[in-house]
RNA sequence: GAGCCGUUAGUUCAGCGGGAGAACAUCACCUUGACAGGGUGGGGGUCGGGGGUUCAAAUCCCUCACGGCUCACCA
């Protein structure tokens, strides 16, 4: 093994290795429960970026956990054909070659992006290969299978025939780049200065005029009406005269209602029903006629006379232009609103009349709201986030799921060429000749939304995954996702499996950069985990990630961690080397724990057990945070730092029988800590675990390790605690009178009792390793010399006699300010103690400890306090 | 406008009712036979402000301030 730990090097081959063992499929193995995990199907668009490396990592660890755990598990992975963002690639790439996806036409274009589909799902299965995940690639599912758009086809048939999905015409959030409705949450408001335009309508009468504002003026050219409230003293006596729409010339009338406000702006509405959500709702109630003015692309249409074929913000100057010019136009104040975007594409959205497809939400709202109460409900962590879910549930709007898209699942529905009518269905008619299919494919969420059960064989309810893996038992995403594809997942699944499609949900955050920004493409900030995984290898990038944060929480990236992570697993690299170079042959057989062992070895055991139950407690919990550092501390801090150091005592000695005790613990705990790590740093564990005596073919399927009460030893744990305090207090002083380890002092412990003193006779071999005395007197009994160096641990004095290093006053000032502070701690623990209030409500374990504080902490004044009386000769 | 999150050491964050923690950074010392991308030791915080509950508050409640996110928006 070389010296340095090579990511590079051991992650190489290793897996395809795991792929050729198979040790990731799904076994349908009856012996064990099942465990499923579907994946958050990435978009066959490009690269992965660092939220689905963090997204990945968490299942993969919850996988291979569950794996270890005896689970028979699945962790099924997938693609979406995420219609709108895919088909704009292909659109670019045809555009750079000259061509539009109008040359190619409807089914050459598919097929083309069908090319697109193969060639990148391929670079992410190599980027998941990259990060180690554990999938199944033998039931990898696309959303646009054959399986799947099966799915998709039953479930809109029955939605439609249960009249839950219906067709109409109604405001939609309309796309003018990319030509296709949105569903309103595919609608991002920015904040955006603007201008209010005031205007004067004049009454056709001749009587005066009405004042109205607007901040989009190219609708004016549909206005069929101007609204003010019915009870307005200002304007109630013009309710039903009429105005001349200026420009268009039209007669439209005044109509009272109620929607407006009659504090805001004139108190007069113009209204454009064909070009605004409030202002349609308006239409209906009183009859109006609805003018588009614009045509599919964002120019203006036939309706806008002159300004015909214009772009809309640039009919908009020249029509404000016009209207100042005919007085009409009087007044344009600044003003902030905000303003929709495209999701996709980024342009500004415009509320459109059109006859589009919806999904009618309240049923399926109510039924996915009244599970919350039940037992059987979706589990949040952090819990929070059932209330945002529920809020967005509770205030849903009907689902626009038609795009004008040719990438997707084009909608099971057609038209009679003659009669008009409407034929809905999983097959096309009989007759197709004198059919039309309808040219619209889905919204790509309404097949996300089935991804946890059809991608299981569902609708054939006796397929044997759907059967055996579903519901799947957790799903794990970020938070900017729940109302996009969680809800959507949850209604669905109620609706056609009758239950939660998940038990748990686990909510994370977002990947910002170091400054706390988030990646973005505009920004240039984002960070490729490829290259992250090239420098410092798969398992620090992961490492990093998944203990990175508490869950809910953002995380911020920063390469000087995933560096410190990389340092940790070198760390981890050269302890097994060292372990390994000590072994001597020692087989997986020959690990024996059942010799003498060392107050050292009763303890690391003990600390094993400890960290086993900690972390296994805390990932059930998810808290990945607290289980990389409670691992990251037992290995550093507890392992290498203090076990592998003692270990050398007796490997290094003549006792064979110790050295081998020594052999059997270091494989056996090393053994068990890459088992317990390898759900977060699969590549190195398996490694070493593979140089390591071991039993079975792979980590991957190693049991994963159970408390052994047994080997757990507090009596080992407290003596152990008692060295390590003497140690650091030995390294403590000499390090204030600059002695080094390298110089050998007369170092002196008095113990408090018989007991104390034959643990510390029994472990001399330590205190001579670690504190390198020239003589080690322990005894009951001591008299300190003058000219020496005194400090306090619970049960021991520890004296060093440094004649001629420490100067008195000082020795006695730094005495006192050890006394000063255990007279502190003394007050406090006093304090409580003597508070009434403390003894009667504080739990009994509590007034113990304190109990046991005050002892411990007067114990140590007195002899502190004796030292300094005889240094001051009193 | 409503809701949510955050505010703890120089930095990034954890802890979320009973003695203020980690990593990184910083300073001093160490050619110790796994690791100098290492070891040992030190310095550094009235836990955003103000109230309250409690025997006990960084931790629970209220309130304010600042930073961020989400949703809804009156033309």
């Amino acid at each position: 093994m070389p010296t340095k730990y090579d990511p590079k090097a051991i992650e190489q081959g290793r897996y395809d290795w795991w792929l050729k063992g198979k040790f990731f499929e799904a076994k349908d193995d009856k012996e064990k429960e099942p465990y499923t995990i579907v994946i958050p199907p990435p978009n066959v668009t490009g690269k992965l970026h660092l939220g689905h490396a963090w997204d990945t990592t968490l299942q993969d660890i919850i996988t291979r956990m569950k794996r270890m755990q005896g689970y028979d598990v699945l962790w099924l992975p997938g693609m979406d054909h995420a219609g709108i963002a895919t088909q704009a690639k292909v659109e670019q790439k045809l555009k750079s070659e000259g061509k539009s996806r109008y040359d190619l036409g409807r089914e050459k274009f598919v097929e083309e992006t069908w090319k697109w589909k193969e060639e990148y799902a391929s670079h992410i299965r190599a980027q998941w290969s990259k990060l180690g995940l554990g999938l199944d690639y033998t039931r990898e599912r696309f959303t646009l299978d054959e399986g799947l758009s099966k799915a998709v086809r039953e479930v809109f048939v029955t939605l439609y025939k249960k009249g839950l999905i219906y067709r109409g015409e109604y405001i939609i959030n309309w796309d003018p780049s990319t030509k296709t409705a949105l569903s309103d949450i595919e609608v991002i408001y920015k904040d955006i200065q603007g201008a209010f335009y005031h205007m004067k309508y004049p009454l056709a009468d001749g009587t005066g005029y009405i004042e109205v504002a607007t901040t989009r003026p190219e609708t004016m050219l549909g206005d069929t009406a101007v609204a003010v409230h019915p009870e307005d003293e200002r304007y109630k006596h013009l309710i039903g005269k009429l105005v001349t729409l200026p420009i268009a010339g039209r007669q439209i009338p005044i109509v009272g209602d109620d929607y407006v406000d009659r504090e805001f702006g004139s108190g007069a509405v113009k209204i454009t029903p064909a070009h605004d959500p409030n202002d349609f709702e308006i239409g209906n109630r009183h009859s109006l006629e609805r003018i588009l003015v614009m045509n599919e692309d964002g120019t203006m249409n036939d309706q806008a006379g002159k300004y015909k074929g214009m772009d809309r913000f640039e009919c908009r100057k020249q029509i404000v232009k016009d209207l100042q010019e005919a007085g009409v136009l009087f007044k344009i104040e600044d003003h902030m609103h905000s303003v929709g975007h495209s999701e996709r594409s980024g342009a500004v959205v415009e509320p459109y009349l059109s006859t589009q497809w919806f999904v009618k939400m309240q049923p399926l709202a109510d039924e996915a709201i009244a599970l919350q109460q039940k037992e059987e409900k979706v589990h949040f962590v952090p819990d929070r986030f059932e209330k945002t879910y529920l809020r967005w549930m509770e205030n849903i709007r009907d689902w626009c799921i038609s795009r004008q898209l040719w990438w997707g699942h084009r909608i099971p529905a057609w038209y009679h060429k003659e009669t008009g009518e409407v034929y809905v269905a999983h097959e096309a008619p009989a007759d197709i000749e004198n059919w039309e299919q309808d040219n619209d494919v889905l919204d790509t969420w309404f097949s996300s939304a089935l991804w946890p059960f059809s991608t299981m064989g569902w609708p054939d309810t006796d397929a044997s995954d759907y059967k055996r893996y579903y519901p799947t038992d957790a799903l794990i995403t970020g938070y900017d996702i729940i109302f996009f594809w969680v809800s959507r997942m949850i209604f669905q699944g109620i609706e056609f499996t009758e239950q939660r499609p998940f038990k748990d949900v686990l909510i994370h955050g977002l990947v910002r950069d170091a400054e706390g920004r988030k990646m973005s493409k505009s920004l240039g900030n984002g960070v490729d985990p490829m290259d992250v995984i090239a420098q410092y290898g798969a398992d620090s990038l992961r490492y990093f990630l998944s203990t990175g944060s508490s869950p809910g929480q953002d995380l911020r990236f920063s390469i000087e961690k995933v560096e410190a992570t990389w340092n940790f697993a070198n760390k981890i690299w050269n302890a097994s080397r060292f372990a390994l170079m000590n072994m001597d042959g020692l087989t997986f057989e020959e690990i024996d724990l059942s010799g003498e062992k060392s107050v050292s070895d009763k303890w690391i055991l003990t600390r094993l057990n400890e960290t086993i139950e900690t972390v296994t407690r805390l990932s059930d919990r998810y808290e990945f945070g607290e289980v990389g550092r409670v691992l990251y501390n037992f290995i550093w801090d507890d392992f290498c730092d203090w076990y592998i150091e003692m270990a050398k005592l007796p490997l290094y000695g003549e006792d064979e029988e110790a050295k081998k005790t020594t052999r059997s613990i270091l494989a056996y705990v090393l053994d068990q800590t890459m088992r317990l790590l390898h759900p977060f740093m699969p590549f190195i564990t398996e490694e070493i675990w593979q140089n390591l005596p071991h039993e079975g073919e792979s980590i991957t399927v190693a049991n994963w390790p159970k408390v052994n009460a047994e080997l757990s030893d507090q009596k080992a744990a407290s003596d152990m605690k008692l060295l390590v305090e003497i140690i650091r207090s030995v390294r403590n002083s000499r390090a204030e009178v600059n002695t080094p380890l390298s110089k050998k002092i007369n170092i002196l412990l008095k113990a408090k009792d018989e007991e104390t003193l034959s643990t510390l006779e029994k472990n001399r071999g330590y205190l001579d390793r670690f504190c390198n005395p020239e003589e080690l007197i322990i005894q009951t009994e001591i008299e300190a010399p003058d000219k020496a160096m005194t400090s306090i641990v619970t049960g021991v004095e520890i004296i060093l006699p440094l004649a001629g290093l420490i100067n008195l006053d000082e020795e006695i000032a730094r005495l006192e300010k050890e006394l000063s502070k255990l007279d502190k701690e003394v007050e406090r623990v006093q304090k409580k103690l003597g508070n009434e209030g403390f003894l009667k409500k504080a739990p009994e374990k509590v007034i113990e400890e304190e109990k046991a504080k005050e002892k411990d902490y007067t114990e140590k004044r007195a002899a502190v306090q004796a030292r300094i009386s005889e240094l001051k000769g009193e």
